[in-house]
Parts: structure tokens; sequence; C-alpha cells
DNA sequence: ATGACTAAGCGTCTTAGA
């Protein structure tokens, strides 16, 4: 089973791209971040006739998160426990929540698409509510973790945090603003301190995953690697190979950001490669 | 070439991204 994450900034404007991206990286399942539509804008007809059944949360122009899929969705859920909202307090003095997680069970394996809060400025409410998004995101997995031992489990999507000073072309452009922080990185440590493995970190895989659109940063090689899986040991065991997929930074129209793909050895696939022997 | 930002809304500017 091949899986990729890919905040693509905008289904409407992306969908042929990231089709054309689904059918030459032979990919079963993709987690997609800031669809920027609502979840009856998704242009579902053209994932179906491509062969993948979508389910997308999406609520307006901002955020939004989905699924497509070649293999059976099942046990779809928006949002985690206790998931901290942002905006304007509603009369009761909730904050609304927004659409930036999508839970889904693939072939036994527990998939999340994340979009996690920018922060904005460190000193802007934002900041707080990304690192008690965090927090929370946490502890809905530590618990996913304990109630369903034998599970794996993959948290996937746009992190909007540089754990190490690599993965940022300058450390100083970022003193002073968010995606560095100590307490950003501390948000992002604590889920490897949890057990929790960042996939293509292990591997050995090099390279940012997202150039901004200004200053020629693509050109100048000037990105951030933001954007990842992090899995649980038995998600880790089933990995045999993943993939930043640089290229799709290029051309016309792209997202700012590039898909990661991770490649499984779950049954499905197994059989599929198994002679037949009796 | 990978080239000087992009997307969506009720919109000709504002908000958001990072």
């Amino acid at each position: 089973m091949r899986i990729a994450t890919w905040n693509v900034n905008s289904i409407r404007t992306r969908k042929g791209r990231v089709i054309d991206f689904l059918q030459n990286h032979d990919i079963d399942v993709l987690a997609m971040q800031e669809i920027k539509c609502k979840t009856e804008q998704f242009p579902f007809e053209e994932f179906e006739e491509a062969g993948y059944e979508v389910i997308a949360h999406g609520l307006n122009q901002w955020n939004g998160v989905a699924f497509a899929s070649r293999l059976p969705i099942e046990d779809a859920v928006e949002g985690f426990e206790n998931m901290p909202g942002f905006g304007k307090p509603a009369e009761d003095g909730t904050l609304p929540l927004e659409a930036r997680a999508l839970g889904a069970t693939i072939e036994g394996v527990r998939l999340w698409s994340l979009y996690v809060p920018n922060g904005r400025e460190l000193a802007h409410p934002h900041y707080t509510y990304k690192l008690e998004w965090l927090k929370a995101l946490r502890e809905d997995t530590a618990a996913r973790r304990e109630s369903h031992p034998e599970e794996p489990i993959a948290l996937m999507g746009d992190f909007n945090i540089a754990p190490l000073d690599i993965d940022i072309w300058d450390p100083e452009f970022f003193v002073g603003k968010t995606h560095t922080s100590q307490p950003e990185r501390d948000a992002f440590n604590a889920f490897l301190e949890d057990g929790m493995l960042d996939v293509t970190r292990e591997l050995g895989i090099e390279g940012y995953t997202y150039w901004d659109y200004q200053q020629l940063r693509f050109p100048r090689n000037e990105g951030m690697r933001i954007d990842f899986v992090l899995g649980n040991p038995e998600f880790f065991e089933l990995v045999s190979a993943a993939e930043i997929a640089r290229d799709e930074r290029k051309g016309d129209g792209p997202s700012d950001h590039v898909p990661v793909i991770v490649e499984l050895d779950t049954e499905t696939s197994l059989d599929d490669d198994m002679p037949m022997i009796f």
C-alpha cells in the first residue's frame, strides 16, 4: 500500500495536478490538507472517475482536510477528542472548531490528515491555539494507542513546525517568528518522546517539503521541512520506503508544498507480490 | 529551467498563508 500526504493549497485549483500525481506515483491513499473549500465544493466526481473514494471535511474557504483512497475507508471522524477551537466565541462561550483533522482506518491502519494551526506570530492567540491543539492531539493519540495497542497509526500532514535547524534554509531568518520556536519544537518532539517515529527522518531522507511562492524561494532552494508522517512502532514496522516528491513543486500551478510518500508492506501488497506456490 | 506570491470571497481590497 502506497500512502501520501500533501498540503494541496486549494483542491479546486489543484485537482488536475493531484489526480496526475496519484496515477503517476501509484498512490493508494492520499491525505490532503488545505483543500480550501466546503465539503460540498470538493471535486468528488474527478476523483471517482480516477478510481478514488473521497471523504472531505471543509467548513469554509480556509483549512479543510480530506482523504482520497482506492481502498475502503472505515471509521472516519472529523476532529479529535478535546480539539480546541479558534475564532469568535459562540453564545455559550465555546470557540468554533476548524476543519483541520480527519481520521480514517484503511487496511487496518489508523490514519490522520492533519493541518496544524500556523500560529501567525509568537504573541498572537493563534500561537497559543497551535500549542494547545498539538497537546490535545498528543493526548488523543496516546489514548488511541492505549485502547488499540496492536494498531498501526500514522499522523500525516502539515505540522507547521521545522523541528531542526537543518529543516530551514536560514535559522536566523526565523528568530522571533513561528515554526522554529522552542515551545513549537517541544510540542513536536513530545510525539517522538511518546514513541512516535518521524518516518522520512528515520529513513535518512533529506530535503524540504515547502517553499514560499515569494522571493524565488524554490529556485534558490530556500525551503522548510514542515510536512511529516509520524508513525507508531506498529506502523513503522510496515514501512518499506519513503520519498519527498520534490518534483511536484515544479511546472505550472504547483502547490507551495510537495507530497511525502510512504510505502507499506501490508498484507494486501504482500499478497500481490507473493508468488503463487501451492 | 524551478524565475521575482497565491487563493478565495462578494471582491477591485481583505484575510490568510509561513
